[in-house]
RNA sequence: GCCGACGUGGCUCAAUUGGCAGAGCAGCUGACUUGUAAUCAGCAGGUUAUCGGUUCGACUCCGAUCGUCGGCUCCA
């Protein structure tokens, strides 16, 4: 009999017999591990509990604590769930896709019939049936030839078509009870080992994610190993949608869509005064770091969207009109105005690296099924800049734009994560330029050693970008920095420069935004705060609630002294008791109030409420002037 | 754009099987003169998203359009 070598993952050796299983080990470790165990990883490569070890191996025994056992757990439901639907809806169902995805699981399903939210609770009900039937998961192998007869056999043509792609000659199935799926695994033991699960909604996709495929039907779920989890779970999300920037944008009166400009917001007063905020502040930065800013029209002729690239890349995107009988277009972005700017004069090498700022208003025609909120919309304030500069200087001039969305980030106590992308289909451009350009973007990233996913094929058309991904309440990420170089447009515009030898030469230029869109980054500022924002970009920041009538007098005149010092200071004058005031006040989230009565009158005082820390008690109006006035400029988070 | 759900005063929601559209909050008016998260009373506010159909009768049923929400796709 064989004996093999067991490495465990603390580095300890066990022996065992040829043939002993994932399992077994787990056993002989410890009888609660052997209960817990649900998968195995055996040099590295993920197997069901009972994969028999046949050589000397390092193993780690998998169970749902860890990030790759809940992702087998979700599986593991997904396949579930997809045999419930296979039991109520018979078997013209055709099975695509069943993945665990972050939260949860789905499955896409192509089916006659429509399931809707009502159905969700049938289909729970059968799961809960194929649990308790305890059905093991087991695993079997055929040869690619066999595997698409058989998938063939049954009419599972989505099945067929992975096959047909997969270069493997051996694929492998999973059977539970009636139900068969082609599948990479592992799975759970059985059934019986999913405890906590809820099926979230229903969605149309489309086959491999392309508009050009059939669209199916896709059911989220998600599943936790304990009861208490999921309803953790799905309380955090009910807590999340309260941050919803829509909800908050309405209740506290920032923003508003109308029926009449879908996807096009209105900002209202307030909403404004954090716009207004957050370019101050980007206007400050970039003054610091020697950026130039322009301003160039919204609508410009046909002819240079041409001559771009826009109109033969983009166009679909793009809003069009007509001035005395000439093609116009709506700017989609802000690249070809700057451009413009820098073609109305001669320029030498010493001038750069020119850094052209504009915080320009584009208009993009999204998709109506896409538009969300403020989040997508299809009118936005981008705060762009086109660097034009040296290819020498390429390395320095993109790690000064990443330091400088870092520096504006941390401002916010934004944590985001970094993308690369490359050359998409639609590109302009030979393989030779795309590759230069993104390994100048990879270098800078390697240099300043941060954490990166490359993003095969989804760069811009005219070159490729680092992406700056933030998430909103609901953990969806949105794309809001961006840095793309970009040696096409100077070719295609016919851009150059005096070199020190007199002669001329070709620049290169970085398209970047570090906020991306005013309108998403508000978005995403909205949620982060939960509507609570900081001092500086508190739309209003002071209320002042004078207790009786009689205060009136004083508290304008404290608020006036606030004013005065450009401190946004406002008096709640209503005949109301002070209780009713302070609490409109803290429901509008406003960072302080200052209760002034008779006491206050006296002595000169304001009594200082913080809308988290409650009473802080009465100091003289000065001493507070000066306490705010260090909170704003110094841009506090207070989070 | 595609799949599914939804659309009732400014906001949050009611309205038996199709039978007189209602409440709270907000707003306005008046009274109360109030000390750290909601004083009381009154008033006003609606072609039930829009258009068409079925019906003696439609918020309710059917169809179309618009918009919103959750996804897909796309993207800042």
């Amino acid at each position: 009999m064989k004996e093999i070598k067991v490495i465990l993952p603390d580095g300890s050796e066990r022996r065992y017999r040829a043939g002993t299983t994932v399992k077994d080990v787990a056993f002989d470790i410890g009888s609660r591990l052997g209960k817990a165990a649900i998968a195995g990883k055996v040099d590295g490569k993920l197997v069901d509990v009972d994969y028999p070890l046949e050589n000397d191996v390092q193993l780690s025994i998998i169970t749902v604590d860890s990030e790759e056992g809940l992702e087998i757990y979700r599986h593991s439901a997904a396949h579930i769930m997809a045999q419930a639907v296979k039991r109520i809806y018979g078997k013209d169902v055709k099975l695509a896709i069943g993945p665990s995805i972050e939260d949860g699981f789905y499955y896409d399903f192509d089916l006659a019939e429509r399931i809707t939210t009502e159905d969700l609770s049938k289909i729970e009900a059968e799961m809960a049936r194929i649990i308790e039937e305890d059905l093991k998961f087991k695993g079997y192998q055929l040869s690619r030839e066999e595997a698409l007869g058989k998938l063939k056999d049954v009419d599972e043509i989505y099945k067929v078509e992975l096959v047909e792609d997969l270069s493997d000659e051996i694929v492998s199935f999973y059977q539970q009870g009636e139900f068969e799926d082609l599948c990479r695994g592992p799975h759970l033991p059985s059934t019986g080992y999913l405890k906590a699960f809820k099926l979230m909604n229903v969605a149309g996709a489309y086959w491999r994610g392309s508009e050009n495929n059939p669209m199916l039907q896709r059911i989220y779920g998600t599943a936790f190993p304990k009861q208490k989890e999921l309803e953790v779970y799905l309380h955090r999300l009910e807590e999340a949608k309260k941050r919803d920037h829509r909800k908050i944008g309405k209740e506290l009166d920032l923003f508003s869509v109308s029926e009449y400009a879908p996807g096009f917001p209105f900002y209202h007063p307030k909403g404004m005064v954090i716009k207004n905020e957050l370019i101050d502040f980007w206007r400050q930065e970039h003054r610091k770091a020697s950026y130039q800013e322009v301003g160039t029209p919204l609508i410009m002729n046909e002819e240079l969207w041409k001559r771009s690239g826009h109109y033969d890349n983009y166009k679909e995107n793009m809003y069009f009109t007509e001035i005395d009988d000439q093609g116009f277009a709506v700017k989609p972005m802000n690249c070809p105005g700057a451009i413009l700017v820098y073609k109305s004069r001669m320029h030498s090498y010493r001038e750069f690296p020119i850094r052209m700022a504009e915080l320009g208003l584009v208009h993009r025609h999204e998709l109506s099924g896409a538009l969300h909120g403020m989040m997508r919309v299809r009118a936005f304030t981008q705060d762009d800049a086109h660097i034009f500069m040296l290819p020498e200087q390429i390395k320095d001039e993109i790690i000064n734009v990443i330091k400088l969305i870092d520096r504006i980030y941390s401002v916010f106590g934004f944590q985001y994560r970094v993308e690369l992308s490359t050359k998409p289909e639609n590109a302009m451009g030979s393989d030779e330029i795309w590759d230069k350009a993104t390994d100048a973007l990879r270098n800078a990233l390697e240099v300043l050693d941060l954490d990166f996913k490359v993003n095969e094929g989804d760069g811009a058309f005219y070159g490729p970008k680092i992406d700056f991904h933030l998430k909103d309440c609901l953990g969806r990420e949105w794309q809001c920095g961006t840095i793309q170089l970009d040696f096409l447009m100077p070719e295609r515009f016919d851009l150059n420069y005096i070199g020190a030898d007199g002669e001329e030469h070709r620049p290169v230029m970085i398209h970047r935004a570090l906020y991306g869109s005013l309108e998403r980054f508000i978005g995403m500022l909205i949620e982060h705060y939960a509507g609570a924002f900081p001092v500086w970009l508190a739309p209003i920041q002071v209320e002042v609630i004078p207790v009786v009538e009689k205060h009136l007098e004083y508290a304008f005149a404290v608020e006036k002294q606030l004013t005065d010092a450009g401190i946004r200071a406002e008096v709640d004058s209503r005949s109301e008791k002070v209780g009713y005031k302070i609490r409109s006040s803290q429901v509008n989230q406003i960072p302080y109030m200052l209760i002034v009565g008779d006491k206050e009158m006296e002595k000169g005082t304001v009594s200082v409420r913080e809308r988290r820390e409650g009473d802080l008690g009465d100091i003289i109006i000065s001493d507070f002037k000066e306490r705010i006035e260090r909170e704003i400029v110094e841009r506090n988070n207070n989070l």
